[in-house]
DNA sequence: AATTAATCTGAACGACGTTCAAAATTTATG
DNA sequence: CATAAATTTTGAACGTCGTTCAGATTAATT
């Protein structure tokens, strides 16, 4: 209950609506009451952050309907795009809230963030049979996170790019460049 | 006085530390001299902000002892990995720190993202210099936006790459390869 | 009905951003 | 020098926040 209604705050109303006793009253708790399941804000936090990383997991594996390996990965591309696009405050509470101090970032998180990029590595193993492992999961991350950089500042809006689809374009052409000189 | 303590507040102790009543407090005024100066905490922040900017961009601007366009861009690349990893919570609060509502963000800031953008793409045009404008603007948001990710996710540790040069190693990789497919 | 266990409340604490009438200070004037 | 005007600064006050925890409430067991 109080992850859905976190939720329905945060989708509607941003990052700073998400506060204990808004959630609690939207449930008809007390604020106490969240302190019982939670062991604070963060980790109600962390808790959307789980479903949200999931939903995203997901939402990369539906976009599997090609075979080429390069049209697989800007569908990754494309799927990552329009989910920072549609979720935006989800997305942002995922990427860009920072955990107070050294608390450590959870493993499934960690997990998480590795099935992301080992999705990436298998296409560029099937387009490069005889690279070595470190050689894959180097370009694998590399790639991505030039993926990452433009979704942040599609989401931003600091890319000064007309067109609607221009941040879309731009992940097609870096994987097209990117892979032009790989294989 | 203020922007110095306040910048200092956030080198030192991280973005959470930054209120008004402990700047307020480091410059021997009380909390609503503050609000004198700077319409509220945000005004506050874009004017370290502006700093910030200058500051990364006098930095990319000293790495100009080479010739080769490659070699400058892999300059700046370095450059905009090092600002970010010496002043962690001054390249926070100026990329992750979102305004509240709708508030228009400043217009120098836009000023220096296009001029970060516009040194880029002076080195795309020499190197291709028979490119039109659009796809030389289209390139370097594309190509810096890839930095720029792998700045973040280096700068949160998600990249899970050993050795300590190896987000450089990605920029240099990233740059490389682009470049090849580009000319 | 009485006792134990589980669940929940809501007042309290300190810190936050922000405001603004009043006090303190500086400057200008007779 | 004294007085008036203009300027600068204060700090208490408001509402909100995360977080805690002694006590009240409810459910389960005897």
């Amino acid at each position: 209950m109080a992850i859905d209604a976190a939720e329905q705050l945060l989708d509607q109303q941003g990052i700073a609506a998400l506060s204990a006793r808004k959630v609690a009253n939207a449930i008809g708790y007390s604020v106490g009451a969240l302190y019982l399941v939670f062991k604070n804000l963060d980790d109600l936090c962390w808790h959307i952050n789980a479903r949200t990383m999931h939903q995203l997991l997901q939402a990369l594996k539906s976009e599997g309907d090609k075979v080429d390996p390069r049209e697989i990965l800007k569908g990754y591309a494309r799927a990552y795009l329009f989910f920072a696009e549609q979720n935006p405050h989800r997305w942002s509470l995922m990427f860009e809230h920072q955990a107070p101090d050294e608390m450590v970032s959870p493993a499934w998180l960690e997990e998480s963030i590795a099935a992301l990029f080992s999705g990436v590595e298998a296409q560029l193993c099937s387009l490069h049979p005889d690279a070595d492992e470190g050689e894959v999961r180097f370009a694998a991350r590399t790639l991505w996170s030039g993926v990452h950089g433009i979704t942040i500042l599609n989401l931003r809006d600091k890319l000064f790019m007309a067109g609607p689809d221009s941040a879309l374009q731009m992940t097609d052409n870096l994987i097209d460049r990117y892979l032009d000189g790989w294989q």
